[in-house]
DNA sequence: CCTTGACCTTCCAGTCACTGGAATCTTTAT
DNA sequence: ATAAAGATTCCAGTGACTGGAAGGTCAAGG
């Protein structure tokens, strides 16, 4: 399979694909002609990469989870701990959106957001003391 | 005052605000051995930036912010307007962890953990069949 | 045989918001 | 006099791609 094919079949743009080959990913083999040539195995592993990364996972995780999926010998409990501190990760971001998002729609509320220069949004960001009374 | 002393008084890196000056957010002036000179004002410009950014703000949207800070003449309808549209962003944000999350909790559930190597995380991500019974 | 167009190749640069480090200068304190 | 602290500039790297230029290859149509 050349790279075109590869790309519609995983849903990954050609150039992300040659991405994960420069980063060491994949290797796949190369026709006379100098194309990529792509096994099932590449694409499996390819469509691997896209839903790891779909679930947020960084390459490095990436890579290491490919790891244990291509080693049968691997205990589950280091691909748990992988996903679980991911889990943290994305907790913890959760968390500090949410902090945002509730400061943010609070400002959005003080403010009338009309055609007069006053702002309480402008007025936090700028250090104005406008804590509860 | 000198660049140290201003990353003190706004808890921002001097790397950082040297960054700021380059991307022109501010412009300090030069005093005679070369240091950066940097007014009240400038100071408050960049305790503007430091809150606008641990908002999440991008550094165009405090770009607009500041300059809208700046301008007496503004309508708060602009500023409450790239708020909203940054709350909006950030909802989205959050609506994606939240499902990367429960996706994450239930492989980790699912998954013993051990030095088995049974994992259904890898099953999952290989795009094993494991929908519902 | 030639051309057109789709597809492939490599390489370089840009994204965002910094951050690290090297080499060099100025000031301050001992 | 010297050493440390703090300032300067400039270059390169981060993560994970993405865009674009310049050029090679292949299949179809005239």
């Amino acid at each position: 399979m050349n790279i075109g094919d590869v790309a519609k079949a995983t849903d990954l743009p050609a150039k992300t694909i040659r991405y994960y080959e420069d980063i060491g990913l994949v290797r796949p083999l190369r026709s006379e002609n100098g194309y990529r040539s792509f096994s099932d195995q590449d694409v499996h592993k390819l469509r691997f990469l896209g839903r790891s990364r779909a679930l947020g996972f960084s390459i490095e995780d990436c890579r290491a989870l490919l790891a244990l999926y291509e080693d049968n010998q691997r205990a589950s409990a280091e691909v748990r701990r992988i996903a679980r501190r991911h889990l943290t990760e994305i907790e913890a971001k959760i968390s500090d959106l949410n902090a945002l998002r509730v400061t943010l729609t609070h400002l959005i509320e003080t403010c009338a957001g009309d055609a007069k220069p006053d702002c309480p949004i402008l007025d936090d960001l700028s250090g104005a003391d406008t804590g509860p009374t």
